[in-house]
DNA sequence: CGTTATCGTGGGGACTCCCCAACGATCGGA
DNA sequence: TCCGATCGTTGGGGAGTCCCCACGATAACG
């Protein structure tokens, strides 16, 4: 029987979207394990992240920036609501709508989390240069939204 | 409140592992969508592939070369020889193996499912130049294996 | 005012990635 | 030759992600 191969035959290692998926699974992992020193998931961050650039902000509009089920942002919320680092308020102009904005709390968790992030994305792209790193952001800007 | 935005905030859409988790994630969409045709999914022709380069090859060796969880391969394993598409004997060399290969209807499929998974890829990388995917793939492979 | 769409939230399923384990077979060293 | 370590297959489980559907309340639109 052929011996053990270290990598993904040929037919299949030359794809790029089974190159994407081996690359993102290397970065979910680096980043998940960066952020586990301070107990948060990377959705987590990613929601504290966008509440402290976009809030006060409204759970669907969250889950459309980030593509998240509407479900599973019901969850983070609430996950990052009791643990005091969000304020979720009804909208006073929709009542539909949640108000969800950064507490102190929640502010400076972020803080931390943001640099065990970019310490974790300068570990995955460590073998780039500062050049081909912007390249890299570019062309996956332009696979994920290929009209912009 | 903010109005909707179309795309994740600042803070996160430079992120190198973000983009490759939204891009892998419209590469998985996009593959999976095309293998449907055939009533494929995208592990399954994964396996398919490397089956007929590695051929015969372990349950163990798929695994490791396409880092699937032995247990799910066992469970496609099973899919794929149930439907005929590959022979599953035990190896006279060793009996704690498997010696898996491709069946004449898998090759048949695989031919098909290689053009659609093709197609799809191609798709994916539609705003690239031939140059610029060859440069992604080059990229891509040095963060999946830095050291290599 | 009626219809359509949205928001938040709930039900579910399938898939992926990870943990653990057991059992029989194999291999290398003593 | 025997024993301990490892391998291959297969099973248990959980958590997270991505997808489907639905409902009641509210807002927007014609």
């Amino acid at each position: 029987m052929a011996d053990e191969v270290p990598y993904a035959p040929e037919r299949i290692r030359e794809l790029p979207s089974w190159l994407l998926g081996r690359a993102a699974a290397r970065g979910h992992r680096l980043v998940a394990e960066a952020l586990a020193a301070e107990g948060v998931r990377m959705m987590h961050h990613a929601v504290l992240a966008s509440v402290a650039e976009l809030g006060p902000v409204s759970q669907a509009t969250l889950s459309r920036t980030l593509r998240v089920d509407p479900k599973e942002m019901v969850a983070i919320v609430r996950d990052l609501h009791s643990e005091g680092l969000v304020h979720r308020k009804p909208d006073p102009a929709d009542q539909r709508k949640h108000a969800i904005s950064l507490s102190p709390a929640g502010a400076d968790l972020l803080s931390r989390t943001e640099r065990l992030g970019a310490a974790a994305n300068n570990a995955l792209t460590e073998s780039l240069t500062p050049a081909e790193r912007g390249q890299l952001i570019d062309l996956l800007n332009r696979i994920i939204a290929p009209g912009r």
